[in-house]
DNA sequence: CCGGAATGTATATTGTCTGTGGACAGTATA
DNA sequence: TATACTGTCCACAGACAATATACATTCCGG
């Protein structure tokens, strides 16, 4: 095929909704530019198939994507990837962020995770964030 | 009174259940150190009275921190913290951490947040990990 | 020693959410 | 135009969250 499918993992035993797996997931493609503007995402029974769920499950999560703006879905096209520009943060979005990530770390410390590889991942997504592009041009047909 | 309330801030509006936002702020002030062992947390009564939830849903928050091992539970003794040591990570621990955090970042820029501000959030982080005690002592009575 | 109050626990109930099954509607292609 | 493919809608079963209510246990005052 011309365009191979972006590797998806789901945890079926996960308590955490399998749409919102696949939306957390597809955002991070998304947000990291491995998704350009013109991509066509599986359809959702493709998708579906792969996944080992039901294809209105990833209907919902498709359907997710496209409220923030990351998508356009049209019958038959399938999915298309849109050109998003990045909106106005909101109040809380970054003390949300703040809140969320302290979190993260103190569960990952419970869990026993060193506290050095802990630092380590966050500098290594430190490193990646110089390095964005502040426009990505856009993909060719 | 002679210890003061932890300050938990709950969002009733949020879709994530309001037990575990109890159980990761809770175990966010643990980890850092601000509950030490010996420390009394008010009863699933004042605590929930102060939430404006039933004391059931703190309860279950209460249990499951004692399940992690934090917590002593005891009628009409209340909550007490435990010294817990740092259990061995799970096989998945390291990895479930990376990626949730790549898929929280993610989110964020997502939002608007400034990839400045991500990392300099990211940065704070990591200095506090330094800082970290390895071993506490135990508390006094 | 006893009774009441305080506190965590157990059970039942109600509403919401998740995932699925199956039918429907729209669109590109031959 | 006919057909196959694709996203959408509606209804249902099961699980989960939060609550109401009653209970069991423990401390404290007399």
């Amino acid at each position: 095929m011309t365009q191979e499918t972006p590797s998806i993992r789901i945890d079926l035993a996960s308590p955490v909704p399998a749409y919102q797996q696949i939306v957390a997931a597809l955002r991070a493609l998304l947000v990291a530019g491995e998704l350009k503007p013109g991509y066509r995402l599986p359809t959702v029974r493709q998708l579906a198939t792969d996944l080992g769920i039901h294809h209105n499950t990833v209907a919902e999560a498709y359907r997710a994507l496209a409220a923030e703006g990351w998508l356009d879905l049209r019958r038959r096209l399938g999915a298309t990837v849109l050109a998003r520009p990045a909106p106005r943060p909101g109040p809380h979005a970054k003390a949300d962020f703040a809140r969320n990530l302290g979190e993260l770390v103190a569960k990952a410390l419970a869990d026993g995770v060193p506290p050095a590889s802990v630092a380590a991942e966050m500098a290594r997504l430190e490193a990646s964030l110089s390095n964005r592009d502040p426009e990505p041009e856009g993909g060719r047909p």
